[in-house]
RNA sequence: GCGGGUGUGGCGGAAUUGGUAGACGCGCCGGAUUCAAAAUCCGGUUUCUUCGGAAGUGUCGGUUCGAGUCCGACCACCCGCACCA
């Protein structure tokens, strides 16, 4: 039996599609374009599965898309800044880029190993100084369009290691290598102006409609808009009031305290000669970092003794607090609490004594005795104890309410939204250089275009506590570009998803001198199906939507959507165990007994975990690299495709791999094997065919329209199904000859193309096995004969009551008196109906009989 | 707490507008081949059954000639956000 040769025929047609430069690309307006792009990977080290499921993906639809027809751009690079670069730079001693460039040319190889159809002469490594210059003149071209700022933030400080850490390196407070205690520090930081195209964003996510429900609406969550009125208070025996933001500013007449944030100015300024106050705060500020406090966090607050006073009830006053539970963040960092109708201001309410006046009755209660006890109410109702505003519903209370404010000039209404700026500085090495210029007598110069890029210096110490570039001893000391006179260069570096928020448009044109060429990236863009993990649900994909429209700005293209198309995938998972101890185990080092037990090597109980996301951690990783050296890179590919749909978890299991194994060596068997009735390559179809070969030329059909379908719609595991069912009906006609030779060519055929994008090596060893000398990659997809859709007998159920009782084979359209006479004719139907009366019949055409008794 | 998703055999998963539930695969069982094993091939595989059938898609109820699919009420698990005023 001759077994499939992997190895060699897997490099064989890599080799050749190199040769042949099959999926080099160039824009050609009389071809409709497709683009395809997998999110481009951070160069870790070595590929993983989550890769092989995402690329296996992207590179099917670029297959099927290519031999559909289109011109086909799908490329691949890499997002090579970032942190992982500076620790392992620190643990190995070996310089950031050199760790990142040897970890590219390793995961290159392995992707190579998988027979991708890239165009690799378009891939970019984003640690290039050729890619990230481009960049920096965005950043001023963004910065003289005014969507580019600077203004005092708050970092996450490691007084250890003196450095800045991101928040993912902040665990419980502490950080991740040194576990001190992680202190807030106000840093002048650099803030790309994402919220000035904040409804935009929002109203945009209407239009793509094909991206997934569920990121649509992670992004319309995290841009947050929300509608409501600022109101300024007077603060009694002060000058500048207290602006407050509220969504109700019907329940006005309710409020009974003022509560401002920890961090508000105000509150600031009155802890400068309140040490009881200033350790308030610095109690409300040690409790944001933890996220489990929040949770359980009681509501507190400090009287400041100051008050306001009610703009709508006059001669009376309201208390104001500094309270624990109001962000900084969101509106003004000031509220009006009115506790009836708000949980939160009801809790602390009842905490601090304060009064708790119900404000709006709900429907089903009565306004004279309703009082609140310990459950706000929020819903909608009849307006109470409010003087003007009383017997008004919420919503027109809030237009009376703000049209009184807006007369008196105390409020106005306003939208608010969750979405920040995006803070793009980061105080590392391993990243892009912000080009600017700090000058004692200019201030903030940037950098002169000709004189970019500004490289990141290769001499660094990346062992010095915090930022090496900072440290350095010569870089960051130049001439203002404007005075000429010493200056110091920004030692900041940008947040690596500046790189990846621009990428998809250097793709379309890789060239020296500019980002990208105008013309090609207006041709290639938008991305026609972009695919990747959910993980980047908000951020990647929300910083990529923003950029495009700064890009717009700045007139580098004339583009708001970059991604027209997006699937996200599932993560790959894969059994976990652990010993007695509460380790854990590789899966390799469990024994297995005959009765089920497991046991580790040394005889030590082991316990069975769920399947979870393959991690180092969890000892459940399974390298994809031994995979395709084992089955080759086809069975690893059909092997993610197969059983689950793209956006679901896939669980890893061998049973699975070895599965996919033997239908790989079970198609190669189909073609290379006799006896084999099959026709010569290139024989027409005879005018007669036996009816076995008529049924197969139909299910061909059948077949490839279902699975053209599928594959359209991301069912790609329904398409697998599909050509293994053609498959086992050719391997069920083949020992048959009958005259079904042609019939067994075209099902060999057609199988051979439509595998193309799943499993591309063995589908080009088919098609030479067959007699081809052709490629499939250059091979057309096959179309449908309709008429071969068409079938003269249907089969049909055949109910009693609702309960299938049989099944006829009647002509396709016959008449439904034919039909109800051959239902009611079978024996079975006849021994349910005996004795009783038919009361109706209802025949659907094509369909189904049901006999009602 | 708010928002979203998912519940179908031992497992992954299929089932056009409501119309033959369990396609395809994994696993398992039986058989063939083999000195033996691997590989391969053939057959079976929702459950119960008095072998006539009966029950069955998380639970309970409803609409319908007919419900995995539609409606109502729940339950469980997963994901995202979370003191957002």
């Amino acid at each position: 039996m001759s077994r499939y040769n992997v190895k060699e025929t897997e490099s064989k047609w890599q080799a050749v599609w190199a040769e042949q430069r099959c999926f080099e690309v160039e824009e050609d307006p009389d071809k409709k374009k497709y683009y395809v792009l997998e999110m481009f990977p951070y160069p870790s080290g070595r590929i993983h599965m989550g890769h092989v499921r995402n690329y296996s993906l992207g590179d099917l639809v670029a297959r099927f898309r290519r031999a559909q027809g289109y011109n086909v751009l799908h490329p691949m690079g890499w997002d090579a800044f970032g942190l992982p670069a500076e620790n392992a730079a620190k643990e190995n001693n070996v310089h950031p880029a050199k760790w990142t460039h040897a970890n590219i040319a390793t995961m290159r190889d392995q992707l190579k190993s998988m027979g991708l159809s890239y165009d690799w002469r378009r891939e970019i490594a984003t640690c290039d100084p050729e890619y990230y210059q481009h960049e920096q003149k965005m950043f001023l071209d963004f910065l003289e369009a005014g969507l580019v700022y600077r203004k005092e933030s708050w970092v996450n400080w490691d007084p250890v290691e003196n450095t800045v850490l991101a928040n993912e390196q902040v665990i419980d407070g502490r950080g991740w290598r040194s576990s001190a205690e992680v202190e807030k520090r106000k840093l002048a930081q650099w803030f790309l102006k994402i919220t000035a195209y904040a409804d935009e964003l929002l109203s945009a996510i209407d239009d793509l409609d094909r991206w997934p429900e569920r990121v649509r609406i992670m992004q319309h969550n995290w841009i947050g808009k929300s509608e409501g009125a600022k109101i300024a208070f007077k603060i009694i025996d002060r000058d500048q009031p207290l602006n407050v933001y509220t969504t109700r500013p019907d329940t006005i007449f309710g409020a009974s305290f003022m509560a401002i944030s920890a961090n508000h100015p105000l509150a600031q300024e009155l802890a400068a000669d309140n040490s009881k106050l200033a350790e308030f705060i610095a109690a409300c500020n040690r409790m944001a970092t933890s996220e489990a406090a929040i949770e359980t966090a009681e509501k507190l607050g400090f009287d400041t003794g100051l008050k306001c006073a009610h703009p709508v009830l006059e001669g009376e006053t309201l208390p104001i607090y500094v309270a624990n539970f109001v962000l900084m963040d969101y509106g003004t960092g000031a509220i009006f609490g009115c506790p009836a109708h708000d949980q939160r201001d009801l809790d602390f309410a009842r905490k601090y004594g304060l009064p708790v006046t119900a404000v709006v009755c709900p429907p089903d209660a009565d306004a004279s005795s309703f009082r609140v006890g310990d459950e706000a109410f929020t819903g909608d109702g009849a307006i109470i104890n409010s003087g003007f505003l009383n017997g008004l519903s919420v919503p027109e209370a809030k237009t009376a309410i703000i049209k009184h404010f807006e007369d008196m000039g105390v409020g106005e209404k306003q939208v608010n939204f969750r979405l920040r700026d995006w803070g793009v500085s980061r105080q590392r090495y391993w990243g892009c250089p912000i080009p600017i210029v700090h000058c004692k007598d200019c201030g903030i110069v940037p950098v002169p275009a000709a004189e970019l890029p500004v490289v990141l210096p290769e001499d660094i110490d990346i062992n010095v506590a915090g930022n090496p570039l900072d440290k350095h001893p010569t870089w960051k000391h130049v001439n203002c570009p404007s005075c000429a006179k010493p200056a110091q260069r920004e030692t900041d570096t940008f947040d690596t998803f500046f790189e990846s928020s621009w990428y998809f448009a250097r793709f379309c044109a890789p060239v020296k001198e500019e980002a990208f060429t105008r013309s090609a990236a207006e041709y290639w863009l938008p991305v026609d199906q972009y695919i990747g993990g959910i993980e980047h649900a908000v951020l990647h994909l929300l910083y990529s939507r923003f950029f495009t429209r700064a890009l717009k700005e700045c007139g580098y293209l004339d583009l708001e959507e970059p991604f027209a198309g997006l699937q996200t995938q599932g993560m790959i998972c894969h059994e976990t165990y652990k010993d007695a101890n509460g380790k854990w185990l590789f899966p390799t080092d469990v024994v297995i007994a005959e009765n089920g037990d497991l046991t580790d090597a040394k005889g030590g109980v082991v316990t069975r975990g769920r399947s979870e996301k393959m991690s180092k951690s969890k000892r459940n990783v399974i390298d994809p690299e031994e995979i395709i050296k084992t089955y080759g890179a086809d069975t690893a590919r059909l092997f993610m495709l197969s059983d689950s749909p793209p956006d679901r978890d896939l669980d890893w299991t061998d049973s699975g791999i070895e599965g996919a194994w033997r239908y790989v060596n079970r198609l190669w068997r189909l073609v290379s094997e006799p006896p084999f009735a099959r026709a010569e390559t290139g024989t027409a179809r005879p005018d007669n065919v036996s009816a076995s070969a008529l049924d197969l030329e139909r299910l061909v059909h059948k077949t490839v329209a279902a699975v053209t379908d599928d594959l359209e719609k991301f069912h790609f595991n329904k398409a697998v199904a599909r050509i293994r069912e053609l498959s086992n009906a050719v391997e069920d006609l083949k020992g048959s000859d009958d005259g079904s030779a042609w019939a067994l060519r075209f099902a060999s055929e057609t199988i051979a193309i439509m595998i193309g994008p799943l499993m591309p090596h063995l589908a080009e060893e088919m098609w030479h096995a067959l007699g081809h000398t052709s490629l499939i990659a250059d091979t057309a997809w096959p179309s449908v004969n309709a008429g071969m859709l068409i079938e003269d007998t249907i089969t049909i159920a055949v109910q009693v009551n609702g309960k299938l009782r049989g099944t006829i084979d009647v002509a396709k359209d016959a008449d439904k008196e034919s039909v109800e006479q051959s239902a009611l004719m079978l024996d079975n139907v006849q021994s349910f109906i005996e004795g009783k009366e038919v009361r109706k019949v209802i025949i659907v055409p094509n369909k189904i009989v049901n006999v009602v008794i």
